[in-house]
DNA sequence: ACTCTCCCTTGACTAAAGTCAATGCTTTCT
DNA sequence: AGAAAGCATTGACTTTAGTCAAGGGAGAGT
């Protein structure tokens, strides 16, 4: 396998601390998968045999409605590990995953995975904290979800998005970014429009600049 | 320690294959404690230095808003294992729990616990699978928030309360349950009197019956 | 350069759900 | 028993966000 890979994949927080043996292993089981644009990685419901790790590119993690609307779970890029809560329990995906660009993806064999985890009760343990974590991210979107209206949604995602810079870019999209907040592209644009007119934070093209970040602060937390 | 706590421990999913000296030591670092009706088991962002296994009576785990709205995320009943997901990671409770009713909780010391995990791949790999469902509950939970009303979701509610029977007892009051739905109380009253209406449910007491099965469940799906 | 498509924005309207207020009904406490 | 507190329901109103339709503009492909 090429070094860049080897390079990603010793890179993955999950194995940190392997040996190196255990990477040769590992090395053998896993494989490169290319996707195009638009791609379909895999589809909800479907038998979950591998889970996968971003090597280059950006996926989005997703869920439809009945009527096809779009809800946008994460956005994960090179490092992040997917859909590794398929390795236990019902064994099916429990959303859509797609490739937003030219993606390439490590896949690694759930069953081969398995017999890692039996032998190395430290891998297991980093594989929970990693689920923990995914658990809280989810437990704050739910709370989001359910507390918070658009403004304050886009509110703080501007500001976790821009960490302690006055400005950053925006990766997504204006639909993709609607669909990640769980609302529709009209809706985002009047918020946007609303945050501007306030004079909160300013447009250029991808960049987003924060103008007054106590007041967006006041908004993000409704 | 008394057998009916022991039975309780016994009966546990993550504890299933355990050794009888595994048992032993695992019996030595439990507490049992209680929890008058009203009171706190924990608060969200405070260090979390044990988790628990509900053994009678009943709790529910919520998130505040700022303006003291809840929104349950859990409700746990006898047998559930719960703050399992701060036994890692951050280690601070990500929301409340409070007791519904009398209550008694086995207490678990996360570092204590820490120790079998790690002289035991096998209680990790059945924590990594208790971590899976409860993820995929989240998933579910976020795509019902986004995508169905509340109509919607009452209805999915019963039905799955009933399961295969045409009946059953809600055991949450109407407050409660709305904060479940994410919702408020009177909106709760006004979904739950369009279903009655539409002679889709009746409701006699704390039981709803299911007069209408299908067109639940298209309403259900949206 | 020109068309086609897709994305984004805007306006007008509708639907869904929250707020506020009032009331009747339990439950609980003294 | 009687008072108090809390729960559930209902009505009127407001707010929020979604729907539908139209149009502008950027980028891709021919």
């Amino acid at each position: 396998m090429e070094t860049f890979f080897k390079n990603i994949i010793e890179s993955v927080f999950l194995f940190e601390g392997f040996s190196d043996d255990e990477f040769k292993q590992l090395f053998k089981i896993v494989d490169i998968k290319s996707f195009k644009k638009n791609s379909l990685v895999f589809i909800e419901g479907t038998i979950a045999r591998e889970f996968y790790i971003v090597a280059s590119g950006k996926v989005k993690i997703y869920k439809l409605s009945q009527n096809g609307d779009e809800h946008i779970l994460h956005i994960h890029i090179a490092g992040d590990i997917i859909a590794e809560a398929s390795i236990f329990d019902l064994k099916v995906y429990p959303a859509f995953c797609m490739a937003l660009e030219e993606t390439q993806l490590i896949s690694i064999p759930n069953d081969k995975f398995y017999s890692f985890l039996e032998k190395n009760p430290k891998l297991a343990i980093k594989l929970l904290a990693t689920y923990s974590k995914r658990l809280r991210e989810f437990v704050a979107k739910i709370a989001d979800l359910s507390f918070r209206n658009v403004k304050s949604r886009l509110a703080r995602f501007i500001l976790d998005e821009c960490g302690n810079m006055n400005g950053c870019k925006i990766k997504l999209s204006k639909k993709e970014l609607s669909s990640y907040l769980g609302t529709i592209p009209e809706t985002l644009s009047r918020s946007l429009d609303y945050l501007k007119k306030n004079k909160l934070i300013e447009e250029k093209g991808e960049y987003i600049y924060i103008i007054d970040k106590e007041k967006l602060k006041i908004i993000s937390e409704n």
